[in-house]
DNA sequence: GTCTATAAGTAGATAGAC
DNA sequence: GTCTATCTACTTATAGAC
């Protein structure tokens, strides 16, 4: 991630933490630069607004988070493969950014135009033949039938939901039933790929 | 929700929509006062403060989407109709509050405190009946195992993902797939429940 | 209760020295 | 490139008339 210890660096560094934690409106660029270690009129000597400064982190997050979904739906493996490792790159990717979820949807929820062009364009080259090795495994009877675009809102519900509601669960279920939440996380890999399957897969016997 | 049409109300409800599309930092006290058709002045008579107002507005939101938790889980019938329940009725609020879940999770997520005391004790109640009712059907070998706080998760994921992804989502699947998302969100209900049933039900064929 | 006017503080952004 | 000092605009909050 830490390129250098250059300036622009360094204030990308400090930008990309404090726009996470309190977003575009609760973000100050005073708060920036402290954490960079600079000086305000330098942020702005290097990105020449707030708002610039923000797309920068913007895109980056969001190509984060969207990362995988190209590479793991057009390679060549059966299905389920290709649900697993997308559950175990998405897990991985959430767990080294925790916050980006929250971050990413309610930014997109408040301004739904930064949407990326780019996002959409290769999305026709994976969704169609994806959609098409599902047709198959259902015809061949040896997927229970859903509409893919289901099965994707329910795989990256279950994925995310851990992160985006930590502060309300984790509470809860330390209090009443004393589990730690990074117990629940460090299980959400196989629970999900098993609960899929099981959901997916009708058995033969 | 309106009560009545006294100053209070207005202001309640219109810091209510302002808050919720722009969250507590994007949200200004000019811009509630004008949907209210009130001055700024007035707002502070009724509310001491922009936190006052916010903090009422907050527990509501927050009351809301804990709806249901308690009801459902405590009545005495079948686990299954207990999840049927829970669907149903939460896909009906977040059809009536789309905002909702991604305004509390970002609220919460930059200010854990926010956390209402109320739902804890309330939880102890419910979510130890609960988890025992499924520790018995795992063992009369009519459910595969899953522990409860998965499941929980997975329903809470599967239910709100499409409210909080929309802005993302749905024009994926306008552009590609030419699928109105208003559609699935129709369907969710249905489709939720058939997987988590077949996740979940060991067929005794 | 409701208004106008204004105070007090803070934000993003720039000028200009080094 | 980097800094200090400052401008301008905006935001919450209050004072005080009606």
């Amino acid at each position: 991630m830490v390129k250098d210890n250059s300036t622009e660096q360094k204030i990308l560094d400090a930008a990309r933490s404090v726009f996470i934690q309190k977003g575009l409106d609760g973000a100050r660029m005073q708060e920036i630069a402290n954490e960079a270690g600079i000086n305000k009129a330098l942020l702005h000597y290097y990105f020449r607004s707030k708002d610039k400064l923000f797309d920068r982190i913007f895109s980056e997050a969001f190509d984060t988070i969207s990362t995988g979904l190209g590479d793991v739906f057009s390679r060549d493996i059966p299905l389920m493969d290709k649900f697993k490792n997308f559950i175990d790159l998405y897990i991985d990717v959430l767990s080294k950014n925790p916050h980006l979820p929250v971050f990413v949807f309610g930014e997109l929820s408040r301004n739904p135009e930064r949407l990326q062009k780019g996002i959409e364009k290769n999305m026709n080259n994976i969704m169609g033949p994806f959609f098409i090795q599902m047709m198959q495994e259902v015809n061949l009877g040896r997927l229970r039938p859903i509409h893919p675009a289901h099965l994707m809102l329910n795989m990256i519900g279950m994925l995310v939901i851990p992160y985006v509601a930590r502060p309300m669960i984790a509470p809860i279920l330390k209090q009443h039933l004393n589990i730690d939440f990074q117990d629940i996380l460090d299980e959400r890999k196989e629970v999900i790929y098993k609960f899929i399957s099981d959901a997916l897969i009708i058995d033969e016997k």
